[in-house]
RNA sequence: GCUCAGAUGGUGGAACUGGUAGACACGCAGGACUUAAAAUCCUGUUCCCGUAAACGGAGUGCGGGUUCGAUUCCCGCUCUGAGUACCA
């Protein structure tokens, strides 16, 4: 029987799913391997051939490391909650349960159809409330926790309690907010629970805080900063506005240090960890006092804080710049000065952030009219206001020190300010110039210093005047963990007055309320708010930690629950770990699966996701670990970003008439420079290799039915242009079709062949043919002329074992470093080879098989059985051990050069050493052509790898 | 602007530690089989000169350098893609 792609492909999967193949066992004889992809949005529009390729790149990984041994874990399992199912409710109506459950059965058939060896046993969800539940319980735990900056992990708040009642704030060292109270223990038993509470959340770990928050009003919601583009949704490019609004945040920034240091320690792509370091942006300086010269100002109050990177350059600082948004600016502004002040901040105002943007280069500003005292020298120096100040980064204002940096330069430049160069080398004559080289001048107590010395010294003396002390400041700031939107997970969270209470445990998950409508309330509330009696009743019988305001009076009343849902990130944050106990309803995992699994071993996905998702879910199993939930400090040890699949274009080319209307005539490519012409795009599905298939087209479009051609050499050739994949272009490649054309093992090791797996490239379906006859060239070697099954039990040759030895060898070496795209090639090789010595013998191809199978899981298992194996066993047998020994070769064809060129091969024996090679070499004819009776200058011979002979 | 990645035939790409550049595949051209088409198979295919071959020359974005030898290492530049954006 010839290869019948389909009907092998639908026996399999079938068989796999009915005899659970791929069930994991938590079991702890086989050392574990963990391979995770990450996990979709079931989006409405199914796979495309992109979003494959890391699962097949996966799933080869994950099937090679069950032939190896490891007992492999390989789950999936969607991220459902979102904005599109939301979206497409508030239009429709329907429910986004209901939608998300039609698209995760797309999904579900899509990747089946792959023949993924996942396990579906351990499918998790996070819109369902089986999972949810744990998503809200590990909020639970950080709310319940605080940053201790001494034993560096987030500790019980309980300990906190504890402290505060036995020695105040005193001794307490945390990451909180700026405006923590001090007090005495007995100050702080004093307080009623609603002070202590409103204090405590301070401290938390998840907390409520107004904050400036992108406010899309279009879509009803908060964005995180990672999802507003040049101040637009990423998702719907609708407009996004500055709002102070109660938000919850989370702590995020308790880590900085530890999420910039665990860098170091995981295998991730150096660009991707730069990107998280440039994200959490730590900054190395020093926060400086600057006395404000004026009496009006009390003695506790009467400086501004700057942040510097540069305190070495002090003695250059001629005037000090605040944001426009500083709360100093009105008191500090005279009364003259008070109209240019107002009128530039409402300037600044009304200025997008695109246009600050765009605007960089444009100096503005405006004067207080007050001044401040340099701390070094006591120098009066006037205090200005300006947007390239941001008021959310250090203290929102600057010391500038036009000699060092460009930005105080063309200021100084524009208002007249001085210019003190500081270093003896520095040449400020047309830009400043930040050199840390040089000597100081014009410093004081640092003249004749070296850069290093002198940040010391100044610091130093910052200190002992109490003017300043170094300092480290981050750009990465606490998250936003609140979205005023339907289709997220509930915070579990009631009010009494201002404050938030955690629900009981024992009422978790708290399940998302049905509605009415996914829109916000009239009032501008979110969707929840629609929710009839939705409302937690406290009992007195199971209060918790928070007891006092649940006694008495407010003991079994209602109480409002928070109305903002978890952002898509909370689900996605915790979710490798549910897979490994992912039906437990004890707790978010086993802690026995915990200590098996550990952290993931590899990670594929998108480098999109690299200061979302990827640090996000690193802070929060950092939290974890403090809290002795989960063993390991860093959750994805290996990750390989995937390339994107761009799509690939084709365009027909209409030709235009006298007046500019367009025909129905199409030139073919070759041929628009002698016409008019203007191009379409066209339907890639209806093109190969970039020649157009005319009746198709006729039928793609109903004006296109009597469409006439100028063609070349008989063909439409179509032009192409690399773009993004997406319906308006026409170039989005069904994976479907492409299965119901070859099959999922061509697809699987034509995605594979394309290229490097982290190479970004355009799809092009062009040459997934070589990848099928390539298969059909592997199972004829099983079959004989008339098709039918033919293998014999003779011993193969030492040419047959060279070339199974060979790419035994060569897979495992690329599938170790994720060089899919040469293996595909080498089994290329090994097959032309095989066929070339008809070799049909067991020895060989069964081994053969085995190498092939996590590539082409289908047809290896069809062969397997065909060779009398039993059915299922592929999946965990050995992977062949190669033998170097069939690879030895006695003769090599050396290279010969002439001066670096090769100008011919000499067959030499690989027993002789180099003199005897050297003086072989020199007397064959051909090379005492080139010599023409002259001795070499030099030869060189280096041993079963070329002879270069100068001359 | 800054950071990172990349540039090899008509196309996707290979060459892993400096050692035969262009493996493998697509496409194209020619041929076999066929009434024909499809499928399959065979041959050729970096460019230039020689218009058959041998042979010769050039060649991995550009310009230099190190080396017996460079796609690979170093310096400078150009272009493309991604991220980031007044971060003090």
């Amino acid at each position: 029987m010839d290869y019948q792609f389909k009907d092998i492909e639908k026996k399999w999967q079938r068989f796999w799913a009915d005899h659970q193949t791929f069930k994991t066992e938590d079991e702890t004889t086989k050392p574990k391997y963990y391979v995770l992809d990450m996990f979709p949005y079931p989006s409405g529009a199914g796979l495309h051939v992109g979003h494959p390729l890391g699962y097949i790149a996966s799933d080869i990984f994950a099937r090679y490391k069950r032939l190896k041994g490891f007992n492999v874990l390989h789950p999936m399992g969607y991220d459902s909650f979102g904005l599109p199912a939301e979206q497409y409710a508030i239009q429709t109506g329907q429910h986004p349960a209901i939608t998300t459950e039609a698209n995760i059965a797309t999904y579900r058939r899509q990747l089946d159809q792959l023949g993924f060896s996942f396990d579906w046993s351990r499918e998790v969800r996070t819109s369902s409330p089986d999972y949810y539940k744990w998503t809200q319980w590990i909020f639970m735990q950080l709310f319940n926790s605080w940053y201790n900056n001494d034993s560096d992990k987030a500790e019980s708040i309980a300990k906190l309690v504890e402290n505060f009642e036995q020695n105040g704030s005193a001794g307490i060292n945390a990451v909180c907010d700026d405006e923590v109270s001090t007090f005495t223990a007995d100050e702080w038993k004093a307080l009623g629970n609603h002070d202590q509470q409103a204090e405590l959340l301070k401290y938390r770990l998840t907390y409520l805080r107004e904050s400036t928050v992108n406010w899309c009003p279009a879509l009803g919601t908060v964005l995180a900063n990672d999802e507003v583009k040049d101040g637009f949704s990423e998702r719907g490019g609708y407009p996004v506005e500055q709002k102070k609004m109660m938000q919850w945040s989370m702590r995020i920034t308790a880590y900085a240090d530890r999420l910039l240091k665990g860098l170091d320690t995981i295998d991730w792509p150096e660009p991707l960890k730069e990107m998280q370091r440039n994200w959490i942006g730590k900054s190395v300086g020093a926060s400086v006092r600057f006395t404000i010269d004026d009496l009006r100002f009390t003695n506790d109050e009467n400086y501004i804080e700057v942040f510097t990177t540069r305190a070495d350059t002090i003695f250059g600082a001629t005037f000090l710049v605040l944001a426009p948004e500083h709360e100093l600016v009105a008191t500090l502004t005279t009364s003259e000065q008070k109209a240019a002040i107002n009128a530039y901040i409402a300037q600044a105002k009304k200025k997008s952030e695109l246009e600050r943007m765009a605007d960089a280069k444009t100096v503005s500003g405006a004067f207080t009219g007050s001044y401040a005292i340099n701390p070094v020298n006591g120098e009066k120096i006037p205090i200005w206001i300006a947007d390239y100040v941001l008021a959310g980064y250090g203290t929102g204002a600057v010391m500038a020190v036009p000699s060092g940096d460009q930005r105080d330069y063309l200021f100084a430049k524009h208002y007249n300010l001085p210019i003190i160069p500081i270093i003896d080398i520095q040449n400020i004559e047309t830009e400043a110039d930040p050199t840390k080289d040089g000597r100081y001048i014009n410093s004081d107590f640092i003249n004749g210093l070296t850069y290093k010395e002198a940040t010391a010294a100044v610091v130093a003396k910052l200190e002992e005047m109490g003017a300043g002390k170094a300092k480290v400041n981050f750009r990465m700031r606490d998250a936003i963990f609140g979205r005023q939107r339907y289709w997220g997970e509930p915070v579990p969270v009631y009010f009494i007055g201002d404050l938030p209470y955690l629900i009981d445990e024992k009422d978790l998950p708290l399940v998302l309320p049905e509605v009415d409508k996914y829109l916000p309330t009239e009032s501008g509330e979110p969707p929840l708010a629609r929710a009839v009696d939705w409302k937690y009743r406290t009992r007195k019988s199971e209060i918790g930690s928070q007891k006092s305001d649940l006694e008495g009076a407010n003991a079994g009343k209602a109480y409002e629950y928070e109305l903002s849902t978890m952002p898509g990130w909370a689900g996605s944050s915790w979710y490798w770990y549910r897979y490994m106990d992912a039906h437990n309803d004890k707790e978010f995992a086993s802690k026995q699966a915990i200590e098996y699994w550990k952290a993931v071993d590899l990670y594929i996905g998108g480098s999109e996701h690299a200061t979302g998702h990827l640090l996000y879910s690193r802070f929060w199993n950092k939290f974890l670990k403090d809290m002795n939930l989960v063993v390991e400090e860093e959750p994805f040890k290996k990750l390989i970003n995937q390339g994107m699949i761009q799509g690939r274009s084709n365009f027909v080319y209409r030709l235009i008439d006298e007046i500019g209307r367009g025909t129905n005539t199409f030139i073919s490519h070759g041929l628009i420079r002698e016409y008019r012409t203007s191009p379409l795009h066209v339907d890639v599905n209806i093109v190969e290799n970039d020649v157009l298939n005319l009746d198709k087209f006729k039928k793609f479009r109903p004006d296109f039915a009597d469409a006439e051609f100028i063609l070349e050499k008989g063909k439409y050739y179509c032009g192409h242009e690399v773009e993004k994949m997406s319906k308006s272009k026409f170039n989005v490649v069904n994976p479907d079709d492409l299965i119901e054309r070859y099959g999922a093992d061509t697809l699987r090791m034509y995605e594979m062949f394309l290229g490097p797996l982290e190479q970004s490239k355009p799809w092009n379906t062009n040459g997934i043919e070589g990848v099928f006859k390539f298969l059909r060239k592997f199972w004829r070697l099983f079959h004989d002329e008339t098709m039918k099954f033919n293998v014999s039990d003779d011993e193969p040759t030492k040419a047959e074992l060279k070339s199974l030895h060979k790419i035994i060898h060569k897979v495992e070496e690329d599938v170790e470093r994720f060089s899919f795209n040469t293996s595909v090639s080498s089994f290329m090789i090994a097959v032309n080879e095989l066929t070339d010595l008809k070799c049909n013998k067991r020895a060989i191809l069964q081994e053969m098989v085995v190498i092939l199978s996590p590539y082409a899981p289908h047809i290896c298992e069809e062969l397997w059985t065909m060779l009398g194996n039993e059915a299922g066993t592929l999946s965990y047998t050995p992977y062949p051990k190669f033998n170097p020994a069939y690879l030895i070769e006695d003769e090599f064809a050396y290279p010969v050069s002439i001066n670096g060129k090769t100008k011919m091969n000499l067959n030499i024996s690989l027993s002789l050493d180099a003199p005897a090679i050297e003086a072989a070499v020199l007397a064959s004819g051909d090379v005492q052509k080139y010599l023409d009776g002259k001795a070499p200058k030099k030869v060189i011979v280096v041993k079963g790898r070329i002879v270069n002979i100068v001359i």
